[in-house]
DNA sequence: GTGAAAGCGCTAACAA
DNA sequence: TTGTTAGCGCTTTCAC
């Protein structure tokens, strides 16, 4: 890499000229600045990224955690981050956690040594299940903003994106009652994370308002789906629609209901929360509840970026929670219109 | 974040005596590196990971470029690379071209400014039906280090870690006929991309091998691959055989043909490369031709790191080309043992 | 055993 | 209009 030291040698011109004349500082003249760019296209000259980092004490890196990239929605807000952030000139070094708390810890330790000017993560599953945040409020309390997204904690003051969780199952769950369902059941891979949780209140909410029974079916991570529905299936033969926490189960739960000989969507609805490239592996396709994963990782690293360059008054801002709907996107495994 | 300085000022040392103490250089005597330990530990002092790079102009960073993030086998190949990095002290910045040319050229050069000491990538769609090379060649010669996996250029000089697509779907397809099928179709979505057309051909040459004729269904980008599979379904009837070279069709063409009253495997066997996941997606489970995509990271990194180590004589060193073989991983959807 | 100083590449206040 | 200098945080050589 060329360096403004080694042009200003070969232009016989102080580093501080060169470095002017291509920030088209005009205090140059016309024609030094003329020299100096051609030199500098000739020779490809770009300014060292690190040496700007250490001097503006900022890196335009965001640091980024997630999870578990193997998962379909994180790594579509993952997508949405990245393109919002190199929209604002920014890139993100990405962390995968793998649902660990320690990994989670050292990620953020090991970045928060300057490398990256704040964080925009979702949180470990091992960490909801013990409880901890200390480390996050640490991050923060050392000047580094973090934005949460998706599984966030309530506690932690900070930037949050949510989905509504909770009212959308609730609706869904509603508008399978709605076509005259009486044994939806409700099938989670995802118990043990916030979002889960939150999924499961909502469609308890809907049953037991129409003095229905609630009836869950847990998969725990190294049961077999296709086995636990098919168990599901057999000792309740009564099942007329599904609401699928993760995006797995609701295309398993149609896939497997021509076992049973039941016709989706005439003897049994389903309905999932998963995306559309996944909703296409069943057959019919699944009705799904679409997160707007992309919209939320933008949304996550415009928050994050606003922060960023509000340097002034940081601590006065107040913090936001932003809820990103979801929708329901109809397909052939429902009835309703 | 506290720096040597403050360190050095609460101390009454100078600045040199608190970074040896603290590289535990045997310059310095014990009492005094004892108490410069312990005022850093109070305070958390990390070293400044930016001064650090630009003091021995390395970063410890890794630039990964990949087409699609929402590619499984992407996105697993990125989990193995950043596990690997991570092993050997090294982030990863990634950034995602979207299969296309312009955004992979931005990302090279965007990251060729001392962001990163060397890039691991997967070449997008376009840049390989364009045939455009130059821009991995110039960051090349910039003495930046590239290792490809999957989708590589031949032509250019740099690590490569390749999976056996020809073979595996050569043998596959091989595998199939030994069922006795003797109409089985090959159907892809990634026809414009090097492996898909790999895949194509070993397919290729199993049929004409046993005289049979070769029936290729292409789907495009925007078309609707459950609509293409009924087609080719209606069109075909003795359609007997089903080799898919992305991760979806074999899926599909799984749970569609039970639309056509055909039962899998006793109808119709299908094979697909796919993963794991994915593969409990259709009922019964689909056979997959596993591309181990981890390892493929993880090689991917460990070549590219090993490189970056060894700082003296990498001109004179050979590139590698490393192939990852493929296993079949035998399920319900196919007879063979 | 400890410290002063140079230098990595850059910007910017100040001097000329 | 151009140049000198200091400094971002760190390591390391050399002097004391």
């Amino acid at each position: 890499m060329v360096t403004l030291k080694q042009l200003a040698k070969e232009l016989e011109v102080s580093i501080s000229t060169v470095s002017k004349a291509l920030n088209n500082s005009e205090e140059i003249g016309e024609e030094t600045r003329k020299r100096v760019k051609e030199l500098a296209e000739l020779y490809n000259y770009k300014p060292n990224k690190v040496a700007l980092s250490l001097k503006q004490n900022k890196t335009k890196t965001i640091g980024v955690i997630i999870p578990d990239i193997l998962n379909y929605f994180l790594s579509k807000v993952l997508f949405g981050i990245e393109r919002e952030a190199n929209k604002h000139g920014y890139n993100i070094i990405t962390c995968i956690s793998n649902e660990s708390l320690e990994k989670e810890k050292q990620s953020l330790e090991l970045l928060a040594n300057g490398s990256v000017d704040g964080f925009i993560l979702s949180i470990a599953e091992e960490t909801q299940t013990k409880n901890e945040i200390n480390h996050f409020k640490d991050t923060i309390s050392q000047g580094l903003p973090i934005v949460m997204f998706d599984r966030v904690a309530h506690d932690v003051r900070c930037d949050k994106v949510i989905v509504d969780d909770f009212e959308s199952t609730y609706s869904a769950t509603k508008s399978l009652i709605a076509e005259g369902r009486n044994n939806i059941v409700f099938i989670s891979k995802i118990d043990s994370i916030s979002v889960g949780k939150l999924r499961e209140r909502g469609y308890n909410k809907a049953i037991l308002e129409e003095g229905q029974t609630p009836n869950v079916l847990i998969i725990k991570k190294n049961d077999d789906t296709q086995q636990k529905i098919k168990q599901l299936y057999k000792k309740y033969d009564k099942i007329d629609g599904v609401i699928a926490a993760d995006s797995a189960s609701g295309v398993i739960a149609i896939n497997m209901a021509r076992n049973f000989k039941k016709k989706v969507p005439k003897d049994i609805s389903v309905i999932g929360f998963s995306s559309k490239s996944v909703s296409n592996h069943s057959v019919p396709k699944l009705t799904i509840i679409r997160q707007h994963a992309k919209k939320i990782g933008a949304k996550a690293a415009e928050l994050l970026i606003d922060r960023l360059q509000n340097t002034s008054e940081t601590i006065t801002t107040e913090y936001t929670t932003k809820i990103v709907k979801t929708t329901l996107v109809k397909s052939k495994s429902t009835l309703l219109q």
